[in-house]
DNA sequence: ATGTGC
């Protein structure tokens, strides 16, 4: 059997959870996995390490993937001014975004070359778990002579999208298990095949998906904004590594291959704008970190958190912003102390030469769940 | 993560 490498991309790799790492481990005996890169923000997942990349010549792994198929991060610019913004205007505003989208979803579909049997009553809502909606404003540029250059504006507000693909990425993955068992395929199989169109489809309904929930945030703060980028961190796709033609698995990873990227830190936390540094190429299988990463899993921050604060203590954090969560469990499950400093993950990003930071994002509220 | 799990 090949053996397999791992790479553990950060300052001191001795920081990692063994658990996350024997996951990696595990990953890396699938069959025809031959690279495996755990990131700066590498975390236990549910069997599968999150915050890691996966490249196989010939072998697609759905579960590598997870069910979040093309789950990522958008960022827009609004055309808003921020000295006309105010907090608690669009706190009042942001009403009525969790329910089904009245546009046309038809229209949407075709725009995006998807068919309209993906219609749902999902497309257009953010969902659960670590997603949200975070309007910000630029804090301060680490780079002004490329902030220029991309035609940024500090002078306005920043929005970022984090969203998948709802039920349809999940009933993808479901669909390859139910047919195949809970197993990797070549990908030239018919079953391959037919996994990685599911796939492809769901990648791109959550890029539509971010578009739509932008539009409805738009509207609410009669504002139009300029999208600045969309990537996906949850995908497998066709990527040569050392010349020789493969599959990238990313787990959580954002692509280091696609231009601009955003790092969210958690909601009491600087997101970041960097861009990959084109030369570090596979140094860490064309791939970044996706965000923070979470400390404590979701039962431990409830636990812990519950017993210091009442809920409405996490609803302003401490760089001042808000945060709409009208979910009593969700509201301690994604508080900042459950999700390690976003500051280090970039130094570790930046000491490993992938990443040039652009700008530093403030946050001014998150958005996760409101119920009218 | 989940038109959510007992």
């Amino acid at each position: 059997m090949e053996r397999s490498d791992i790479k553990l991309i950060a300052r001191d790799p001795a920081q990692f959870d063994p658990q996350a790492v024997d996951q990696l481990r595990s990953s890396a005996r699938l069959a025809g996995i031959r690279h495996v890169v755990g990131l700066p923000d590498l975390h236990a997942g549910h069997g599968i390490a999150v915050g890691a990349a996966f490249w196989s010549p010939d072998h697609i792994h759905p579960p590598l993937v997870g069910s979040d198929i093309g789950c990522g991060m958008a960022l827009w610019q609004m055309d808003g001014a921020l000295r006309k913004f105010r907090l608690a205007h669009a706190e009042r505003r942001l009403r009525d975004l969790d329910g089904p989208w009245d546009g046309d979803q038809a229209a949407a579909l075709v725009r995006a070359d998807l068919p309209a049997s993906m219609a749902d009553p999902s497309l257009g809502t953010i969902g659960g778990g670590n997603h949200f909606v975070e309007l910000q404003r630029v804090e301060d540029i680490a780079d002004p002579a490329r902030f220029a250059e991309l035609d940024l504006d500090a002078d306005r507000l920043w929005m970022m999208v984090h969203s998948g693909s709802r039920g349809l990425g999940h009933a993808a993955l479901q669909g390859h298990i139910s047919r195949n068992g809970n197993v990797g395929l070549p990908a030239d199989s018919t079953s391959g095949q037919a996994y990685l169109q599911d796939h492809d489809r769901a990648m791109a309904w959550a890029v539509l998906n971010r578009q739509i929930i932008a539009d409805r945030f738009a509207e609410k703060l009669a504002m139009g904004g300029r999208r600045i980028l969309d990537i996906c961190h949850n995908s497998v796709t066709p990527h040569a590594v050392a010349g020789q033609a493969g599959w990238l698995h990313r787990k959580g990873a954002a692509p280091a291959d696609r231009g601009l990227v955003a790092i969210p830190g958690s909601r009491g936390d600087f997101s970041f704008l960097v861009e990959p540094v084109a030369a570090a190429g596979d140094r860490a299988l064309h791939s970044l970190a996706h965000g923070a990463g979470r400390r404590w899993s979701r039962s431990d921050a409830h636990a812990r958190l519950s017993r210091r604060f009442r809920a409405a203590e996490l609803e302003r954090t401490p760089l001042g912003s808000r945060v709409i969560c009208e979910d009593r469990r969700l509201i301690f499950e994604e508080a900042p102390q459950a999700y390690k400093d976003i500051t280090g993950v970039i130094a570790d990003l930046q000491h490993v030469g992938l990443i040039r930071v652009i700008a530093r994002l403030r946050p001014l509220l998150s958005y996760k769940v409101r119920s009218q």
